[in-house]
DNA sequence: AAGTGTGGGTAACAGCGTTACCCATGGGAT
DNA sequence: ATCCCATGGGTAACGCTGTTACCCACACTT
């Protein structure tokens, strides 16, 4: 019976790697951040925390490798979603995926947003890849505004400003400000109101935010 | 020549909470959290670590303290906004008051959104304190219905609404995924696009967000 | 004045990130 | 084939963290 390190070290480095990477992310994901330490990570596949460091160069390395994937499976996510025939349609169901996603794997989202781990912050090259994830979104509003659903305007600009309202509205709902009982219904109404803001015609009745309204839902 | 704690025991155990957590902001603000240690805390107003653990109770009872402290101090920042004449403008000069508050203090922010005290969470008790210092966002709200400049609807979740908009974009630019050059830019096109969902008068020219529509700044 | 109780300082414990030291192993040079 | 050097990884330590057991000194009661 080998440990997985040894198992891995026969694959060559990038197996390491990975071995590395997954069983961090399983502490993360079960045990949450507070679990996340070199030693625990090292003892989890066998090996010692020596090697940790000549692969990451410290916890920040091995933090900056956590906070790339979180957002590469973001962008899987959001590019796994079905495309709806409606480009508002299929602009909203990237909405309410990114809202499914970081609820699924809210470690994750903590990593990305809320600096689960104490000292890492992303640099400009970290950044740059995270708004990757935001492909897929820029190309629904691009779709919304091509099809004359949107007025004319800066895709990517949209998109970063829907962005910051699902993010805005999910990271309530992450920390308890919002109850769950009504954090998806105010996820829409936001999500609606903001896309209202950049329709070519301000009259369609059909998505007007239901919320605030006198309109029960 | 007395050390801190000397002073403030003579003054009470209020004096010696207060001043705990006062070096403590000192801390957070002048070093960031990684700076926040018990040790450190103690060693700065010349006391040990058991006068902190027979106060607050541990790392996490000081950690609800600050967290508190921040929502108290947004309040404050929201409730010293000037009283504009317009209640559209009122509204607005509170979420850019929000922005700056953020802005100027972010160790706070992230002790309050970004779990900056490692292991913190805040309690339901807590939580609905936070919510008190949206009191003036409510009552902006409020008066923009009752002026008819937004359609009837329910005060406290519109103001729930911008507030989770407001969030996003400042947590966003904290982060540093919004560049300062157009953080302030996309804030105010965002807040105004989540504005103008309510508007009784959804054609109302001037709330119209700038971004987006081909119009440059 | 003696007894009692409480608050705080000392010093320890376990665990953290990190690294200096040392050994084993493997490939290139002779 | 043999030697040598370089590199990679394990051990164990350092200084730090949050936390607490122990103990003493002071104050208040009787």
């Amino acid at each position: 019976m080998n440990t997985p390190y040894q198992d891995a070290q026969r694959l060559g480095q990038s197996a390491v790697r990975t071995a590395i990477l997954d069983h961090a992310i399983d502490l993360l994901v079960s045990e949450g951040p507070a679990a996340l330490t070199m030693r625990r990570i090292a003892t989890g596949i066998g090996a010692s925390t020596k090697v940790l460091y000549t692969m990451f160069g410290g916890k920040e390395g091995l933090a900056d490798a956590l906070y790339r994937e979180g957002f590469a499976r973001l962008r899987r996510a959001q590019q796994q979603v079905p495309q709806a025939a409606d480009p508002l349609t299929a602009l909203n169901d990237l909405g309410a995926a990114y809202r499914a996603h970081a609820l699924a794997e809210p470690a994750y989202y903590r990593v990305m947003f809320e600096q689960a781990v104490p000292g890492y912050r992303p640099g400009p090259e970290a950044l740059a890849a995270a708004d990757h994830a935001f492909d897929a979104s820029v190309a629904a509003v691009r779709a919304c505004i091509d099809a004359g659903v949107f007025a004319p305007g800066d895709a990517p600009e949209i998109s970063k400003l829907l962005w910051a309202a699902a993010h805005g509205a999910v990271s309530l709902e992450l920390a308890g400000h919002f109850p769950p009982e009504s954090a998806a219904h105010r996820f829409d109404a936001l999500m609606t109101a903001v896309g209202q803001a950049f329709l070519a015609d301000p009259d369609r009745a059909a998505h007007t935010p239901e919320q605030g309204r006198g309109r029960p839902a």
